[in-house]
DNA sequence: GGTGTGATGTTATTATATTACATTATTGCG
DNA sequence: CGCAATAATGTAATATAATAACATCACACC
C-alpha cells in the first residue's frame, strides 16, 4: 500500500477509532481528549493515540494544529494527495472552530519568499487566529 | 510605562535575565532550557521563566514559536511596535536556526484571505519548516 | 505611614509527548 | 504451509511543557 492510497477502509483498528473520534468532533481534539473518549473501546495509554495520529497525519487524513497542540480531521473531500502540506487554518478563539483552507495565492507567496531567502521549504505552518464569521457578529 | 515603550533598561531582574539568555543563544530556547541556564542566578521554578517570557512577548522583545514550543529573541532592530504580530519565521530543521522575517506581501495576502472568509484576524502564526541556506548546500 | 499594584518565590498539579521494552498481527516469500 | 520480516499493539515509566494556588516582597503614590 502506497502511503498515498490509504483510505478509511485500510486503517487499522486503533487508527479507525481515532479517526472516528476526530470525525465525530466538531473541532480539534487533544490527544488526551481522544484517549479519554476511547477508553471505553479499550484504550489505556497515550501512545495508542499518538501512534494512530502519527499514521493518520502521514496519510493526510488528519492535521496537527501546532498552536493548539491538537488534531483535526482533514476537511478536504480528498486529502492525502499532493496538497497534504498545502493547507492553512483559521482558528476561532471564541468557539474553537477550525476552518481548513487551501489557498494557492498564499502558498505561492510563501514559496517565492522561501526562494528569496534561499530557504528549502518542506512544510508551512500557517494558523490564523481570530474570530470566525459567526462569532464576529454575535 | 506604555507597553510599547519597554526597553531593556525597563526590564525587571527576572525579565533581564531571561532576555539575556535568549539574546546570547543563537537560536530558540525552551522555557525549561532557560530555567536550567538561570539556576545559577537563583531561578528555581518554571513560573519564574514563564512570567518573564509573558512580559517579554507582550513587549515584543521575544517571540514564541508555536511549532517548537520555544522562544526566540526578536531579530528586528526595533520590534515592540506595531509590527509585533506581523512576522514570520523560517525554521531550519537541521541546524535549528530561526530567521525572522517581515513580509508585507505575504501578510497582505493573509489579510485579504481572512476578509474573503469573513474571519476577523487577530494574529497570524506562520512558521516555515525546511533547510536554511547553509544547511541546504552542505 | 498606609494602600494599591506589580513582581517574585514556592509547591503542587495538570497537560502534552516520548522512551523503552515486550507482545501480537500481518505480510511476503521459499 | 512454515518461516522471517515488518507493522501494529500493549504497558509502564519518564520526559517535557505549562498553569494553579497562595504567600511574600518591592515600590510608587497619596
Amino acid at each position: 500500500m502506497s502511503k498515498y492510497e490509504a483510505s478509511n477502509s485500510d486503517l487499522t483498528k486503533n487508527q479507525t477509532l481515532v479517526m472516528g473520534a476526530l470525525s465525530n468532533a466538531n473541532g480539534p481534539l487533544s490527544a488526551y481528549t481522544i484517549l479519554d473518549e476511547l477508553r471505553e473501546h479499550g484504550f489505556r495509554a497515550p501512545l495508542q493515540v499518538y501512534r494512530a495520529l502519527d499514521k493518520l497525519v502521514e496519510f493526510g487524513l488528519v492535521h496537527r494544529l501546532e498552536s493548539l497542540n491538537a488534531f483535526v480531521a482533514c476537511q478536504h473531500t480528498s486529502c492525502g494527495g499532493d496538497r497534504k502540506e498545502n493547507v492553512l487554518f483559521a482558528i476561532c478563539e471564541k468557539c474553537g472552530s477550525v476552518q481548513e483552507l487551501a489557498n494557492d495565492r498564499l502558498l505561492d507567496v510563501v514559496k517565492s519568499l522561501a526562494i528569496d531567502i534561499e530557504f528549502s521549504l518542506s512544510e508551512s505552518v500557517i494558523e490564523l487566529r481570530g474570530l470566525c464569521a459567526s462569532c464576529k457578529t454575535s
